[in-house]
RNA sequence: GGAGAGAUGUCCGAGUGGUCGAAGGAGCACGCCUGGAAAGCGUGUAUAGGGGUAACUUUAUCGAGGGUUCGAAUCCCUCUCUCUCCGCCA
């Protein structure tokens, strides 16, 4: 998840978790979930363990209040104890109707007594579904637990970077902006993206569209070749059903851009890789199944109003290569490690320093119960910004989306963990190159292990 | 856009009002057989929610929602999706 879709989700969440009743809770769209698919945590251990789960919540920094949820959850079952009674009269009754060997009036009364049962069952059905509903809507605000190892903060400020690689340049003279470089190279041209579309569109053109190309194709050659990733090309417009599976839906429906036809583009990869193996049961032997995808990623960035607003740094259409995990439960955080480590190597091989930091309890995302972000340097701006996030979903998206699997040792199916991380994101690595390898005459050298990907060229030259 | 067919368990596939959570097969697990394996034979094998320390018990689920009925996978209505043929088209 990318810093904007973090701040925007930010800003939506707050409003959103302002204390109320349940009664009142106003969620404005329906879920397409049937009985058996679960709501967003785990509400058996949510009442096993509520203190986890408030924890979590204060750490976060989200006021939203379990009681009320707890309170549904106790008058659910409750209600369904009573009404199971009364269909397992209804089912006996039924079947000794049918298997005979009653006179005419002993049956007539049985059918008549049984469809008074039948009134008594359907006028209590309604109650039950009607609190099944919103105790699935409250639900739906609790964000997953956050792992023990996540660092406790309110929020950007209190990350904590767990490692820097590489040394920044020093310049000896005063670095550009990526965006004033690439418009002398004439490799990027915003005015025209504004004029074929709108604001935070940009036309890439010349070496910048080919470094582009060749960016996406060096990082794929190096997750499938030498990380084990699969490559797969996914549908880039998906239906709501995969947007609520990952989380996007249906609480961030306002960062997505929604097609006439009810089809939604894709603010990542994350949503249609992860979505694959919705509502499968896989096999333990086939974990971890790993999956990169190079696609273009669609945000309205709604709330982003007047941030890098110059630049290539925040697009409603960028490209990026992403990551994504199917884990065995016992192996998600390893696995986080191991990805961590797949995009980092992105950043080494292109020699561009960057730091690691640990989202802290405040600004790790929703679905995320542990995260880590990758910050590359940006020598105009002299710091350290956002260039991929890697998340342990753990089961929180594998509850929604049903992604099972079944163990080895022929026990009940359990749900998987999923990770998602960009490996990168391929704009804003062509930003972080364009300003570290900038050269006094304007011209941009091109990082060594990119110079096959780009025909052998080793330079953008100056006009 | 026009015409037709379909949606059942991990998968394939039978089932047109009750004894159907659902035949049969595949897969998987265990056992027998074998020097070991394959084949063969036998046994077992859905998910979710309640209650119960447990044994166990109960409810729901045959694409989704509604209806008829004492009783629905099965009958009726609505919707969604998939497939085939025709038309259009990158």
């Amino acid at each position: 998840m990318s810093l904007l879709q973090v701040g925007a989700k930010l800003t939506y969440l707050k409003s959103f978790w302002e204390p109320r009743g349940l009664a009142d809770l106003v969620v404005p769209f329906r879920l397409g979930l049937t009985a058996n698919e679960s709501a967003m945590i785990d509400i058996k251990a949510l009442r096993d363990n509520p203190e986890a789960f408030i924890k979590t919540v204060q750490a976060r920094g989200n006021k939203v209040d379990l009681g009320p949820l707890l309170a549904l959850d106790a008058k659910r079952r409750e209600l369904i104890v009573g009404l199971d009674q009364l269909k397992a009269q209804r089912n006996e009754n039924s079947q000794k109707v049918g298997k005979g060997g009653l006179s005419e009036q002993e049956k007539q009364a049985l059918i008549d007594l049984t469809r008074t049962l039948g009134d008594q069952i359907k006028a209590q059905d309604p109650i039950l579904r009607d609190l099944e509903e919103r105790l699935e809507q409250a639900a739906l605000v609790v964000p997953n637990l956050v792992d023990a190892s996540v660092p406790v903060g309110q929020g950007e400020e209190e990350n904590k970077e767990v490692a820097r690689w590489g040394e920044p340049r020093k310049f000896d003279f005063e670095p550009k902006h990526h965006a004033d470089l690439a418009e002398a190279l004439g490799i990027l041209d915003a005015a025209r993206g504004v004029k074929l579309a709108q604001s935070r569109f940009t036309l890439v053109k010349g070496l910048g569209a080919r470094m582009e190309r060749a960016l996406a194709a060096f990082m794929l050659d190096l997750h499938t070749l030498e990380n084990g990733y699969t490559e797969v090309a996914p549908p880039l417009l998906v239906n709501a059903e995969t947007m609520t599976g990952t989380g996007q839906l249906p609480k961030f429906e306002e960062d997505l851009f929604k097609t006439t036809s009810g089809l939604y583009l894709i603010p990542t990869a994350e949503a249609p890789v992860t979505n694959i193996h919705r509502d499968e049961v896989l096999k333990e032997e086939d974990l971890p199944i790993y999956y990169v995808s190079h696609t273009p990623c669609f945000r309205s960035e709604a709330g982003s109003y007047g941030k890098d607003t110059k630049g290539y740094i925040r697009q409603h259409q960028f490209n990026k290569v992403e990551l994504v995990k199917f884990s065995h439960p016992d192996q998600s955080f390893a696995e986080l490690e191991k990805m961590r480590g797949n995009a980092e190597e992105v950043l080494k091989r292109l020699e561009l320093p960057y730091r690691v930091m640990a989202l802290c309890t405040g600004d790790i995302g929703f679905s995320a119960s542990k995260c880590y972000d990758l910050e590359v340097w940006l020598p105009f701006e002299g710091r350290y910004r956002e260039i991929s996030s890697c998340s342990n979903c753990t089961d929180f998206q594998a509850r929604r989306a049903q992604i099972r699997f079944k163990p080895k040792d022929g026990g009940k199916p359990q749900l998987v963990h999923t990770l998602n991380g960009s490996g990168l994101a391929v704009g804003r690595t062509l930003v972080a190159i364009l300003e570290n390898y900038q050269q006094k005459d304007g011209s941009v050298t091109i990082p060594k292990v990119l110079v096959p990907y780009m025909g052998g060229i080793t330079q953008i030259p100056a006009l």
